[in-house]
DNA sequence: CTTGGCACTCGGGAACACAGAGTGCCAGAG
DNA sequence: CTCTGGCACTCTGTGTTCCCGAGTGCCAAG
């Protein structure tokens, strides 16, 4: 159905298009590309890859462009990522490591994202579900009030305010404290609930009710935050040249986070690279845009993904390559801090 | 040399062409607008008011346009600040009231903002140099190593790992956490490295290096973090409509941390609105792009600031107001938090 | 100082022609 | 059966020309 140079030929029109942006016709990639066969030739093969749906034209007789199933053709069996050169890795490796908390960690993986891939870059934070309780603080703040700080392995910190429903004398707050942390420490956030359960037993009476609702924050913060949090940068890299058109769709995506973690998606193996392109992503304002994205984490624990929005005729190789690389290099700084 | 009816003349220009983006001529101008006198005399002062170069003419025999001055003399002496409606109020009221940590009251703020002009929205954090501490915490991490975590009255935290020169068992760490709190609580962020110079002195000689160590990386937080944080929203508003041209510029600036800093500005009186329009900005990308600011605070002091970006065509009056009624309200939530 | 009149300018849209790139198809060669 | 060269055809994009209309500047009269 498809024979191997039909395959070829698909490769040099992606390819050719990536660079040029213009549709390509069957002498340039005769020219271009030594296929060995003539003009002619190419005519027909590529009249069979239209006849399939992998190219089309935008009008009778001009050149032929990729399409959405084209592209992933390409992608699945055509190419193979591009590793990344070492001056690349060396800058990625200086870069990361002068971070000093996870916020920098984040901008800076984000914005060298965005740098190495010329498109706009998407991280997303530590997910808190799998993460776990480095540390729970509690700090008095008046009479009735105080600041319940969470700190997670990830070096992700929470914070929420709560009014008691007494007044609790600090010696009584330093020991809820202990109690907090000896039951947490190194607890993954998702056992929580189950362990936070029994806390109140192990109180005197009087403390349990100010507990009780500092818990139930606890928890709360834990859910409510399960919608992740994420950075962005490199928008600017959209204003750039040809692709003013999908613009609009990604600046509304961006906004909307929610939209924007479905978008990362979840697959299955850390640091194996989702590709969704043009049509395949679930929101429709990201026609013409593809989507890279892997998994990162310390060790073989997925923590969270990140990614790249660009056009759908992006330089895949490439871009698969940086993606990966920088998912791998922040999955080893986060283990290392 | 410029009299009222030039000036009525100015501003019917400037009112014309905001709302229609089109050169307003000075047939449009005698109709729309009940000026009282013919076209030929509106012409006469579109003529003296573009010999002092408040408009201009895009090309001969085109109407008129105002020039960044023509808008600075518009904003300065011939408009007000339109308040919002009260459903406007409420709306912003109750939207803020449901945020929990300081993260979550930032974001909504811009988005807030970004929503009430439909223009870009920038919100800079609460400065660190002008807050207080409210606490401050170390936790063990591993035998040599804490992470020191500062939390302020505004509710921002930072926090670093320190990797100190000796183990330190946590009582000697509990202490130092005690000495530190007890000297540091509620001192002004600027006082810190005078207070905490005679820290050492209060401690066991013992402990005095890894004190030593936790205090400069408490001083270099805060020189580092001098460097402010901010947050933005609302750039999907740029893609729409007339506005293709500044996109690059105003998407560039947006990256730029420093730059955006600069462009909020600072002056002097709390919730009194910065506004630069066009060529005014001390930032070549921003051609064509006008900044209102403001700053919020709680009580009298001003914390942060915060603002809007827009094409010079914008609408001044409602926009100004919209960021004064916001810079309000953050200055309310955050006093009452 | 204001007004109506008038000649002038120029941008933008419509109509048109044209070159160039690219295609599809066909008939002949390997 | 596959490849190739040739050829007629079909478009788009570009450049040209033309004209309309909006808007101006100037002037002379009220």
């Amino acid at each position: 159905m498809l024979d191997d140079r039909k395959l070829a030929v698909l490769r040099a029109i992606v390819e050719d298009y990536v660079s040029t942006n213009e549709p390509v016709g069957s002498k340039a990639l005769a020219d271009r590309h030594n296929l060995g066969v003539s003009p002619a030739t190419i005519r027909n093969d590529m009249a069979a890859l239209e006849e399939q749906g992998y190219i089309t034209q935008p009008h009778t007789s001009a050149g032929r462009v990729p399409t959405d199933k084209g592209y992933r053709l390409f992608v699945d069996r055509l190419s193979q990522i591009k590793p990344l050169s070492s001056a690349e890795r060396r800058a990625i490796e200086t870069f990361l490591a002068g971070a000093v908390d996870l916020d920098e960690i984040v901008m800076r993986t984000v914005r060298l994202l965005a740098q190495l891939t010329r498109q706009v870059a998407v991280v997303q934070y530590p997910s808190l579900t799998r993460s776990s309780v480095r540390h729970v603080e509690i700090v008095p703040l008046a009479e009735r009030r105080v600041m319940l700080v969470l700190i997670t392995n990830t070096g992700r910190i929470e914070q929420r305010v709560v009014d008691l429903p007494e007044a609790v004398g600090d010696d009584r707050i330093a020991n809820l404290r202990a109690v907090l942390n000896s039951c947490l420490d190194g607890c993954g956030l998702s056992q929580v609930p189950d362990t936070v359960a029994d806390i109140p037993e192990r109180l005197p009476p009087e403390d349990r009710p100010a507990a009780a609702t500092i818990l139930s924050v606890l928890l709360e913060t834990l859910v409510e935050r399960h919608e992740e949090k994420i950075a962005f940068a490199g928008t600017a890299n959209l204003a750039v040249a040809d692709f003013s058109a999908g613009l609009r769709g990604v600046l509304e995506a961006l906004e909307e986070q929610v939209v924007l973690i479905r978008l990362l998606g979840e697959t299955g193996g850390l640091s194996d690279i989702t590709v969704r392109i043009g049509s395949e992503n679930p929101y429709s304002g990201l026609r013409g845009t593809s989507i890279v994205a892997a998994g990162y984490g310390s060790g073989d624990q997925e923590l969270a993904r990140l990614g790249v929005l660009g056009p759908t005729r992006m330089d895949y190789p490439v871009t698969m390559g940086a993606v990966r690389a920088v998912a791998r290099y922040v999955g080893q700084i986060l283990a290392g801090s």
